[in-house]
DNA sequence: CACGCCAACTCGTATAGACGAGTTGCTGAG
DNA sequence: CTCAGCAACTCGTCTATACGAGTTGGCGTG
């Protein structure tokens, strides 16, 4: 166990009335901040902080742990604290879906990864019928059933976003919609074939801590929050014909939107 | 100390290889999902959960930071833990800046505050000159010194929002822009009257866990994301004329956007 | 009755120790 | 040289204990 290099990480202030663990994790939180400790970098080990700072274990643990939940460190088993590594962000532009957009064979996931230099997947793809929830239900115009369309996009292996889509039974059964795999240009092309011609969507985003079912779903270090994205499509009727719930990494995404001054 | 209310919480099994810290918040949380701790309502104590699972304090402790860590509950010193209650949501409407809608007189973020029944307060407002960062300066097209306008944006007292308008100096020096209050119809009627007449905005969405500062200046509560908007906006001549970096407090609310389908 | 104070509760901080489990690299046997 | 196995490191889990500090309600004194 070699002694930390001097100055890196200076002393506790036993003055202060800020609490031991706090001003431990203040000391860390400034080394990374300043560089001192790259990304993807190893921490001094929990035994090394112990004896710089004179504490006990659970005391440098308690720190570590404030910087975990910041997401700033996540630590593995057997091997160490590591600064995280900003992952590369998706940047998500609003137009994605706009019809001018809809490549042919490809979706929109598939042509941007690629695009990006990354190997695209979907996983997990599951189609049914069920009975919406309240939410689902009051967003499509109360129908008694629907068919929901699940799936899993990856990245480099890495999961990065869950979707589901529902759509009005009566509107996507029995056509290619209720298929695993649509064809091309996916549910929109089929609903615009179906005569639903569309005219806008409206998107809701909201941040919070995922679930522990969408940590594993995911694979999200702890300390990375999750963007709900529920985007309403409505055909030139005014009909409500798709609502997709998507469930993103917080730090693999960027939304971007361009919005009219009028 | 009374006992625990039989059958409410279960037991630990001892023969599973998850870790008793986490079944003991898997409990937990279920509990509070099946609404048998409601909103606001307190947990057992410590104590009570140590007695009840028969386990040591530290555990309980573990347990409860993870649902914490979740955003589920908090903790109050001297009081015990509580189910996080959702505070009110409030919606922004991805419109919220359109020509239409500016009114003569109140912000945006007062008409709409007032109209849900909330005292809307704006505070820590300061104007000053500044050197910008490097991606504020690329947002601005690499202008050597910008305006900063600082403000913080209040809902019955509650901080919800903070942010910063940034303008390039020589567009916003010596104007109503540069003063504390603008005017009627805030820094975009303005600009305008400047002859910067806007074309569009354009808007990015983040997500990620709060610095240490901003927990302090929106009072968060651990577990508690903030979401972080960036909106550029552009005159006719596309020139970038105001970058406003805005942090929000996640479970204060919702990002509506409505978009064309073409 | 009014009020101050204290007891008993709450969570917060910190220590010291033990054992388990994953990872890594070295060492020694083949 | 190869490779199994061990030693030494890492973090993970859990116990037991102690004291501090914020909150609450009741009791007793004035």
């Amino acid at each position: 166990m070699a002694a930390l290099p001097s100055g890196v990480l200076g002393v506790i202030d036993s003055t202060s009335d800020r609490a031991v663990f706090r001003q431990i994790a203040d000391r860390l939180r400034e080394a990374i901040d300043k560089g001192r400790f790259k990304e993807g970098a190893k921490l001094p080990s929990e035994s090394e902080l112990v004896e710089h700072f004179g504490v006990s274990r659970m005391t440098v643990r308690n720190s570590l742990s404030i910087l975990q939940s910041e997401g700033l460190v996540s630590s593995e088993h057997g091997k160490g604290v590591f600064v995280r590594p900003r992952p590369p962000v998706r940047r998500l532009a609003s137009d994605r879906f706009a019809r001018r957009h809809r490549e042919q064979g490809k979706s929109a996931f598939t042509v941007e990864a690629e695009a990006a230099g990354s190997r695209p997947e979907v996983d997990s793809l599951k189609v049914r019928e069920e009975r919406p929830t309240s939410d689902i239900s009051a967003r499509l115009g109360q129908p008694r059933k629907v068919l929901a369309r699940r799936r899993r996009y990856l990245l480099d292996g890495r999961p990065v976003e869950f979707a589901v889509s529902y759509l009005p039974l009566d509107l996507a059964r029995d056509t290619p919609i209720a298929e695993p795999n649509p064809g091309p240009g996916g549910i929109y092309a089929r609903l615009e074939e179906l005569g639903h011609r569309l005219d806008h969507f409206d998107e809701e985003v909201r941040a919070r801590m995922p679930s522990p079912d969408e940590v594993k779903t995911l694979r999200l270090a702890s300390g990375v929050p999750v963007i709900q994205l529920v985007r309403t499509a409505y055909d030139t009727e005014g009909r409500a014909v798709e609502v997709c719930d998507t469930v993103m990494s917080a730090d693999a995404y960027v939304l971007a939107y361009q919005l009219p001054a009028n």
